[in-house]
DNA sequence: AAATATGTCAACCGCACGTGT
DNA sequence: AACACGTGCGGTTGACATATT
């Protein structure tokens, strides 16, 4: 081997310009658009150069920079006048149904593009959110999720929690368009759905006013609710053509509970595997086991916990606690897609045997690190006051 | 007024996927 | 089947503008 097994960049192929685009070079870009339509952006700066030298001659960028500048700026449709509140608004609940799918949220703001959502989304709307007490990744109170947070481990008698969890994962997912609450509360729960539903909302006042405006005037807004149908149909198109190279690199018995995927043609990560590596490490197993103190629970938590799988634990908002495999990082959305429609399908089969068989020394493992945590927050009470009211 | 910090956004990068050969 | 290529996507970077000290 002579060469990498990544793919140069095109534009190391050719000599071409890179950078910010000039004046000029936007011009030979319309010109060109102009006379020959858009696509085959690889055959822009050769054509550019070809076919009339003394106008094109200077334009020699490689077809994905040509493509990028008329998508995201030359565009005639664009809009370049700064987002409106409604824009605004439309963003923040695309992202809390589907994430950082940028171009899907694009698709709905016309004369925006993806690049312009996103950088929108990080310059602006991440940090006020994060400025109204709401996790822009989760579009959760942070209060609740501190609550929360602090209830891993088993400080609260879990098994109510769990149960009406998947039970309301089930709902999200079972109900008719109609019915789906386009709410924080709703998809993003998807994301989310660790966060216990036994501690009462405590809304800052500004987040109730933002919550009232944003995500409470559901009622009239028929484009919301025929966009859930479509963001609907886009998760079942995504998992049927995703779900297998989501989970086939995922270590075999770490995230997939077996039967979870049986109603998709690609449940690769089955019971099989499971036996073949019986005793592999799962930070998964880490965290249900918390939930199921030994000996603290009935069987109905035992079923519930069936339930609740450890691969819905993949989907967790980014936690520098817990260790989520690459392939899993990469398709949060998808598998968040997969883990709800998981829920809604399957039934209490398969994954007690893995549940029942964590040792019980995992379960000092997070008792370990809350205790930790609340020690500091013990010390330093100030921490808590200071995310709240900063 | 100068230095520094912060914000904005156009552009780039790497990857995935589809298509044609 | 394998490969090259074109396209689209999301994450990241870095230049420039603006605000703050």
């Amino acid at each position: 081997m002579y060469y990498t097994m990544v793919r140069p960049p095109c534009c190391d192929r050719l000599n071409v310009k890179r950078g910010l685009w000039t004046a000029e070079e936007d011009a030979k870009m319309l010109a060109h658009v102009s006379k020959h339509g858009t696509g085959n952006w690889t055959a822009v700066p050769k054509k550019a150069a070809f076919h009339k030298r003394a106008c094109f001659a200077g334009l020699q960028r490689c077809g994905k920079s040509c493509r990028l500048r008329w998508t995201n700026y030359l565009r005639p449709d664009l809009k370049h006048d700064s987002f409106t509140p409604q824009e605004e608004e439309m963003i923040i609940r695309l992202h809390a149904a589907i994430g950082s799918r940028w171009s899907i949220i694009a698709q709905q703001l016309p004369g925006r593009t993806d690049n312009d959502v996103k950088n929108y989304w990080n310059a602006r709307l991440r940090k006020k959110l994060s400025e109204m007490g709401i996790d822009p990744v989760t579009h959760k109170p942070f209060s609740k999720i501190l609550a929360d947070y602090g209830n891993i481990g088993g400080l609260v008698k879990s098994g109510s929690r769990i149960g009406s969890l998947s039970r309301g994962l089930k709902n999200v997912f079972t109900l008719k368009p109609e019915q789906y609450p386009f709410t924080p509360e709703g998809i993003s729960n998807i994301n989310s759905h660790l966060m216990t539903t036994t501690v009462p909302p405590k809304m800052e006042p500004n987040q109730e006013c933002f919550s009232n405006n944003m995500y409470n005037n559901d009622a009239n807004d028929n484009h919301s609710l025929d966009l859930l149908d479509q963001l609907q149909a886009i998760r079942l198109v995504t998992e049927a053509s995703s779900t297998c190279t989501a989970y086939q690199t995922i270590p075999a018995p770490c995230i997939l509970d077996e039967g979870s995927l049986s109603s998709s043609s690609s449940s690769t990560c089955s019971t099989a595997a499971q036996e073949k590596f019986p005793t592999s490490f799962s930070w998964c197993d880490f965290l249900l086991e918390d939930e199921y103190l030994p000996g603290d629970h009935p069987r109905a938590e035992q079923e519930n916990a069936a339930e609740f799988s450890s691969k819905d634990l993949k989907n967790q908002t980014p936690n520098p606690n817990v260790m989520i495999p690459q392939s899993v990082q990469s398709n949060t959305e998808v598998g968040a897609a997969v883990n709800g429609m998981d829920l809604a399908l399957q039934s209490n089969t398969g994954s007690d045997d893995r549940v029942a068989s964590s040792s019980p020394q995992h379960s000092s493992f997070v008792e370990t690190i809350m205790d930790g945590e609340s020690k500091i927050f013990l010390d330093f009470p100030n921490l808590l006051e200071e995310i709240f009211y900063n």
